[in-house]
DNA sequence: GCTCGATCATGAAAAATTCTCATGTAGAAG
DNA sequence: CTTCTACATGAGAATTTTTCATGATCGAGC
């Protein structure tokens, strides 16, 4: 009657707040989520979710499968785990690669709790600068690089991690903060501080200067908290995933607008040579990613809001 | 990839001792169970259990799951108990009659458990003396019968709850005990104790003297208690199902043999109404009467051993 | 109020899975 | 050595699950 499947549905329902995005989530169509909840109601003979009300709200019923969910899903995967581990084999290496230099801040704890999974996998860590990392993946020499940047490679998949929004950093006062969005133009002639990497690795300057034929003034630093450092002191503005700039923006020392009217929005993506994508703890790695991932933006809404 | 049935399955397996009684429980072919495990041992990687002994040993892998499943299982069970008490306006009425005497040993403990399940459920217990049980099914006088007499009846359906095995009770040093089983015509002029019911009843009579054309001296009791105590005190000889004369063979009070070369076997079926097999008490009820039933067997082998 | 865009529902067909049937094999009991 | 029982296995049937294509609904913006 009731199969693990919906209970995963469910979560990624409540977890992804729309049937489309959950539907992404467990790698289906809407259509077939929208079918299996549906069956399943109709089988327990009870609504789960009111459909209208964005995001869906739970029923009693809805809620106490949740709970279910919440108790079976984690022992599940304890066991699977420990099965793997009893399979013996698979203490091998993970070496991950970073593109994204703002990602530590869900990366650490992630590689934390899988360190805590998996003693048995040496876990190395490196950033993207001075090699391409898909070749490297491709060739072997790194196992998994998160990267928002998913160019086709033969024998390379990319599994999705999350959805993020990419937002101008500026002095309180600066002019700009009077405007809700900001234009390319607006940024012409400005001092823009970036991470040590080329331009075009960048979406500020390939998704949204560029195109628009927009000339800044670059100046560049390592470090998350530096870059913010410097755009609170009035030394230029900067581009930043809103996670990086949440705390700063919450504190006042910068202000934070949109680029574009929409947005810049990208996806991080995990990528991982496909012959290794149903190994154990690759698999695992992905999945406490992408927790990680949802607990860092929940944070974020919680400390906005 | 571990599925809710695949832990079904193993618990079957272990609790039936072999493929294919684990297959007749749960509704499927011996065919079926075999792919299911073998699929799964494959998917897995490992063995889960070691086929070529009795009753099949589990591997660590296979007792891992096993132990998942006795995690996951009682949840989920909770949990539908919850939805359908939530789903509500199924308060209804459970009337059992039961036709085997000595079923109350464990059918008493299955009432007690089913009455804290669903307080809501108006439980009602009749013994099948004086009225056919089937057609007061089928009118809904009744709503489930257990007996050991699957008698075909449109409507009507049945589910297995257990095998057992008659034995003949004698007191001990009675000639017959040196026989290491008991031939119809043994019996031939004996006094024999049963309940009070007609002989065609009674798997005694009609399956084992009378197609031998058998005749015995009858006399009868409705206590079990007082026919093991008549036995014992060398009134007379009885059959009765194995689990009932258990307790007083272990204290040496009756000896007990079998009916047969290979035994007086019979198979004890809840019988409900097609249309109530589905509604959610009626299955939880059978569901903890297959449980206490498979309790009373489990004390019974362990008071033995 | 109308259109646009997005979300969700629905029917039919395709794909995948799970089960059964028929049969084969191996080990234990006689 | 035969026979019996339990289990395995391949092929096909049945069922379930998913997708595709399309329609309905709802809110935002003009």
């Amino acid at each position: 009657m009731i199969e693990l499947r919906h209970l995963r549905s469910l979560t990624a329902l409540r977890d992804s707040g729309s049937l489309t995005a959950a539907a992404e989530r467990l790698h289906l169509t809407q259509s077939a989520l929208s079918h299996q909840l549906a069956e399943l109601e109709q089988r327990l003979d009870m609504k789960l979710f009111e459909r209208k009300s964005r995001p869906p709200r739970f029923t009693l019923a809805g809620e106490r499968l949740l709970a279910l969910a919440e108790d079976l899903l984690p022992r599940l995967r304890e066991a699977e785990r420990d099965l793997a581990r009893l399979r013996g084999g698979h203490s091998g290496r993970l070496h991950v690669t970073v593109e994204c230099h703002s990602c530590f801040e869900w990366l650490m704890p992630a590689l934390e709790t899988f360190r805590g999974y998996w003693p048995e996998v040496t876990l190395d860590l490196s950033m993207g600068y001075g090699f391409e990392p898909l070749p490297a993946l491709a060739r072997g020499d790194v196992d998994l690089v998160v990267t928002a940047d998913p160019v086709e490679h033969a024998g390379i998949v990319y599994e999705p991690l999350f959805r993020y929004q990419n937002v101008l950093l500026m002095p309180p006062g600066h002019a700009l903060c009077n405007k809700p969005w900001i234009a390319p133009v607006d940024l012409a002639g400005e001092t823009v501080i970036s991470y040590p990497v080329e331009p075009e690795r960048l979406d500020l300057f390939r998704r949204f200067l560029a195109p628009a034929g927009v000339e800044v003034t670059r100046r560049s630093s390592e470090l998350t908290v530096m870059i913010l450092q410097l755009v609170a002191s009035g030394r230029g503005l900067a581009a930043l995933p809103q996670w990086a700039a949440a705390s700063a923006a919450a504190d006042g020392h910068v202000v934070t607008r949109p680029l574009g009217e929409h947005g810049l929005w990208s996806t991080l993506y995990a990528a991982v040579r496909e012959e290794q994508r149903e190994l154990a703890y690759v698999a695992e790695f992905i999945g406490t990613a992408k927790a990680s991932c949802f607990a860092t933006l929940e944070g974020l809404r919680a400390a906005t809001a």
